[in-house]
Formats: structure tokens, C-alpha cells, sequence
DNA sequence: TTTTTTGTTGATTGACCGTTCAATAAAGAA
DNA sequence: TTCTTTATTGAACGGTCAATCAACAAAAAA
């Protein structure tokens, strides 16, 4: 069976038995042997492509990354220069996209977390996918909000997508999109409403160049 | 040195190192060895008061969750018959209480969030807490809010607290307690005022007792 | 065909972990 | 004092895991 090219279709075999594996068992118990067998291939197939445990793990937190960079670029490159609301929506959307809301990828992301405070290497990728939802609410928020009003909001929005998100991973009945996604909304709404109170009495373009 | 009476002490020493040894190291390696040269003691001692790494673990987790209850508590005992607002803000300020804030406690909430979906005992702790702080908080909204919102609302400011704390947990500069407090009761008198806009066109009796 | 490259295996190895338990030490009871 | 209870130790044990690597298999190149 042996041929070449085999590398790409043995890492996506592998980093979908991890996510499997991590479901079933959990990031802990998630040894290289059940993940091997989960693949239907040897242990030493990890350790030839990923070069050990963690480098799998790694890459397997880098999959679901893209994904969700992916899940909220398709989005909102669609959108082109729609206003604050649709880029927000969208946000949210690409955060609440199939592939991430999966049992097992929701499941995975928070063991990620958890082990992201004491390895470096999983710590640098979250807390740049961290940085970059922040940012990208913030960005929007600012088109419509004061700066100080808009960082507010960006962390508001930020918490209640990651809480939405958590709970959903843990609750046994599981993630209610539907209703996450309301819930983000309407946060959204209210937070862009203070926006709108404020333009009534202040010309757009002073409200834009307001300090900090 | 052997003397009675040992017991109390030696599980409160034992916790404590626990969670300093999660706070450095993560949870998968918080081993016994670890925790007990923490604490001064020998490893045998961990299986004789806690029968077993698991048992600690178990007490860790249960302690965290008593001084969460302890702090809500306090804090609306003292209010008595207060309004709404006044509870949920109690309830804000338990969660983001000093006991609940510190960084090895932030730490092991997290790690025991991710290890409760695969361990049954943890699990229970956890979803025992999740409930109780979903129904304060519907409680307390329904007192203004007919139920439907006010479930809503509930669902909504938990995940909010969830959020700003998983964030807090593992951003670089830490958890902001007081910025995270305002934006939570901000997102109570956004709720809130809700309910007030409907008190305007309809009488609170009727409100109260719309279906669902 | 022979040789080389690529892919794959799985037993072995070395390290570490949680638990156990015989032994010990000190304090209180008799 | 002697006996009993409580507290504590830490070496030994059985088990598991990640990583390694010699050996093998099949395709491609010569």
C-alpha cells in the first residue's frame, strides 16, 4: 500500500482521530496509542509525521484555528463594506459556524485552554486568535461608537461569545446555536443603540475623532 | 510531632498546596509527589486523608465552590428584600469576589471545567454550581421581567460572567475584577430596562404572569 | 531486474506515576 | 510504666506512557 504523497492524507486522518480521541477520553487520556488505533495506523506514524504527541496536538489546535478564521473571512469578505452591524453579525456567526460548535471541537478548544496556561506553544496560538476576535469587534465597534465606548463593547461581546461558548460545551443538553446567536445580537443592538442616542446630539464625523 | 486532632489541618494544607501546584504546573502534572513536598509532608498522607490523588482533587474543587456560595451568600443576606437590581449586582460581585480572583484558583476552575467532561464526580460539582447560578439569576430577573426575558437575561449575564472570567483567567495582564463588573452590570440595567419600557404600557400584574 | 526511496510496523526501552504497606514515632490512656 | 491509638514516612510494586529504531513492504527509479 505504501505510495507517495501520503503525508497530507495521513495528517488529516491523524488530526481527526485526535479530535475523536480527545472527545471520547479527553486531552489527558488521549494517549498516541489510541489515537494510533483510532487511525487505524501504528503509534509511529505520530511520532514520523507530527514528530511526537505534542506536535500533533499542536497542529490539531492549528486545524481548528483556521477553521475559525476561515468560518469568519468567508463571511465577512462577502460583505464588502457593509455597515458595523453586518461585520458584527458576521463575527459572531463565523463563531457559531458548524465547525465550530461540533461536540467534539468544542469539547477540544477547552482543553486547549485549559492546557494553553502551562505550555508555550499552545499559549502563543491562543492568545493570538484571542487578539484577533478582540480586535476585529473593536474595528467595528469603533465605526459606530466612541473609542472607549467601542473597547467596551469589543470586550463585552468577546466575554459573552467565549461564555455562550463555554456553557454550550459544558451543559448535557449541549450548545443552542440559535439562541447564542440571538443572544449576541442583541448585545450587539444594544451596545450600537448607545451609539445612535449619542449621534442624535453629536455630528457623526466629531463623534468619530472623540478621544480614547 | 504526631498528635490528634491532625486531620482539619492537614486537608486544609493539602488543598491550599494543591492549588499552588496546579498554578504551576496544570493539573496533569499536579502529581502527588508534587502537592506533597508542597505542603511539607509525605506522599502517603495524600491517600491517608484524601484516599487517593482523585479524593484531593475532588476536596479542591469542592472548597473552590463552598467559598463561591459563601460569598454570593454574604452579600445577599445582608440585602434582605432589596430590588432585583441590587441582588443580581450581589451576585456579580460573589463571582468576582477576592476568593474566586486569584490566579491559582482562576487556574484550577479552568482546569477542572475541561476535566469535568470526562470525570463523573467532577462533573456533578459542576453542573450543581452552573444550575445555581442560572437560577438566582432567573430569579431575580423574573421579580422585573416576564419569564421568557428573564430566562433569557439569565442566560445571557451568565455567560457574560463566564466569559469576562474565562478571559480574565487566561489573559497575559489578568482578570481587570473592576472593569469586568461594570460591563456586567451594565448588561443588568440593559436587561432591566427592558422590563421598565414594558411597565410602560402594560401593568406589572399582567407582566408578571405572561405565559413562559 | 536491481536499487532506492517512501511508508509503516510494533516490540523494546526508560522514565514516571499512584498506591500500598510495613515500620516508626509520638501522644494519650491505663 | 506499658499499652494503645493516631500520625507519618518512604521504599517497593505494578502499571502506563511516549519515544525509539531495527526491520519490513511496496512503489518508483535505474
Amino acid at each position: 500500500m505504501p505510495k507517495v504523497g501520503m503525508q497530507p492524507i495521513r495528517r488529516r486522518q491523524l488530526i481527526e482521530a485526535t479530535l475523536a480521541t480527545i472527545d471520547e477520553f479527553g486531552l489527558a487520556d488521549a494517549t498516541i496509542s489510541r489515537i494510533a488505533r483510532r487511525a487505524g495506523v501504528s503509534t509511529g506514524i505520530i511520532s514520523h509525521y507530527f514528530e511526537g504527541r505534542d506536535g500533533l496536538l499542536e497542529a490539531t489546535m492549528r486545524h481548528i484555528l483556521t477553521d475559525l478564521g476561515t468560518a469568519v473571512n468567508e463571511r465577512r469578505t462577502r460583505l464588502g463594506e457593509a455597515p458595523p452591524r453586518a461585520h458584527l453579525h458576521a463575527i459572531i456567526d463565523g463563531n457559531f459556524d458548524r465547525s465550530q460548535t461540533s461536540r467534539s471541537v468544542m469539547k477540544t478548544w477547552l482543553a486547549f485552554w485549559a492546557s494553553s496556561m502551562h505550555h508555550k506553544p499552545l499559549q502563543k496560538l491562543q492568545r493570538v486568535n484571542d487578539r484577533r476576535l478582540y480586535s476585529n469587534l473593536c474595528a467595528q465597534f469603533h465605526r459606530a461608537l466612541p473609542k472607549h465606548q467601542a473597547r467596551d463593547a469589543a470586550r463585552g461581546l468577546a466575554a459573552l461569545i467565549d461564555g455562550l461558548w463555554l456553557r454550550g460545551a459544558l451543559a448535557p443538553e449541549g450548545l443552542n446555536v440559535e439562541r447564542a446567536r440571538r443572544l449576541a445580537y442583541d448585545y450587539v443592538r444594544e451596545q450600537l443603540a448607545h451609539g445612535d442616542t449619542l449621534a442624535e446630539t453629536t455630528p457623526r464625523r466629531h463623534r468619530e475623532m472623540q478621544p480614547d
